[in-house]
DNA sequence: TTTTGGCTTAACAATTTGATAATACAGCAA
DNA sequence: TTGCTGTATTATCAAATTGTTAAGCCAAAA
């Protein structure tokens, strides 16, 4: 069974909130409200939702601004974002899906077509990962949050497990060492090159298996 | 044996109010009233019934915001609501049944529906999952409220106790500690991030079992 | 009213993790 | 070989996270 789909709506219009929270209800998804931008980033930090639902114009921090905030923080990298947009500005529009959002509405809205966005887009993009990761004798379950090799349960730190993970998620895959930094530690921080290194060097250790090969100048791949 | 169901009426006449309670209070049922929507938000915080019965119309807050005060706090999330619309007013109905009511009446009431009503709801959802959790030595009784370990009866105050059943509930697996906050305290409210560690504690300290690990830098889970 | 118990927070201690610097090493071209 | 580039290793320190205790607040009970 698969949870119930959270989505965060945020605008500075009740009418608006309200219209949305009760459609979507309706159609079985549990909402969040937020009224402005700021509040909006706050409750998608706490409740992590699957999709969110930005207006643009909003007092204080704009839905771009959100939106560019959320897409920085690795938690947020496949969350589904639409803008709302007034009247079709088709400026506003190309710039929001350049600023990383999935798809946009323009105001006034339509139920029937806010509905049916929402049930595409979950339908385009639910190819639910499954939650563990069998390779070979390795075994990555992100659920519980361990890593099992040859029955033995191996305790990994967060960023080596994410690190981990990650390479593991397409073998023979080389993962750039700019593709890791923003997948794990996202745009916002910044680390030195090295701390790859470690953290690589980490998991070879405690993992005694050979499974991570250094593609030198490019980056790492995960081989078994 | 269940203990006497409470319910809770909230309606701005006096003349339906005395109607419903006495009917209902006929059948053995609890019945708490309330003449509009802050005191039946008041009383269902303070008396957790389990049903409410709702009029839409009433001066101040209506029914449906009453329903959707409480239905985003996690203690009502599995209340039973039922609207009282006047006249059979199909708009209002259908809005009040995706706005998370369980049923609707329409006035005038007739005593006997509401009463079989009522008494369909309970039955329908009381047979719901199993209310005892057993893990090994531990026993977690939903219905009761209460932990056994070993044959010993051990108790815990009401966060310690949904905060553990809310683990135990899916032993291994690692919840993070938003996904803490979203569950038990919901999303209006906002606390610290001590306050779990604060209840982990104490359920550590009263269950000497050590069941409930830390995963750094992610959150909690529970294992025997 | 007073008391009690539960919930939350502040404050500080203890611990773990993560980032970096410094150094060593490997591969390769000149 | 020498020098260059890039990675591995190690130790170290700073930062983040959690554990613990005590204290305050509030609501329900006495």
């Amino acid at each position: 069974m698969s949870a119930v789909k959270k989505i965060l709506i945020a605008d500075d219009e009740p009418d608006i909130l309200e219209i949305i929270q009760y459609n979507l209800q309706g159609e079985g998804y549990e909402v969040i409200i937020a009224k402005n931008g700021n509040e909006a980033i706050d409750k998608a930090k706490r409740t992590l939702p699957d999709l969110i639902i930005l207006d643009i114009m909003m007092p204080g921090k704009t839905g771009m601004e959100v939106c560019n905030t959320l897409r920085s923080q690795p938690a947020f990298k496949n969350t589904l974002i639409i803008f709302l947009t007034a009247l079709s500005d088709e400026g506003t529009e190309i710039k929001g899906l350049e600023t990383g959002a999935d798809d946009y509405l323009t105001k006034p809205i339509s139920p029937k077509v806010l509905v049916s966005k929402v049930n595409a887009l979950f339908r385009r993009f639910s190819k639910d990962e499954p939650k563990v990761l069998r390779l070979g004798d390795l075994e990555i379950d992100r659920e519980k949050y361990m890593i099992n090799y040859k029955g033995t349960d191996i305790v990994l730190a967060r960023k080596e497990f994410e690190l981990l993970s990650l390479l593991a998620s397409k073998p023979g895959k080389v993962f750039l060492r700019n593709e890791i930094l923003n997948t794990i530690w996202g745009t916002e921080v910044i680390v030195g090159d090295r701390t790859i290194d470690v953290h690589i060097r980490k998991i070879r250790q405690k993992l005694d298996l050979d499974c991570i090969s250094t593609v030198k100048g490019v980056g790492y791949k995960f081989e078994i």
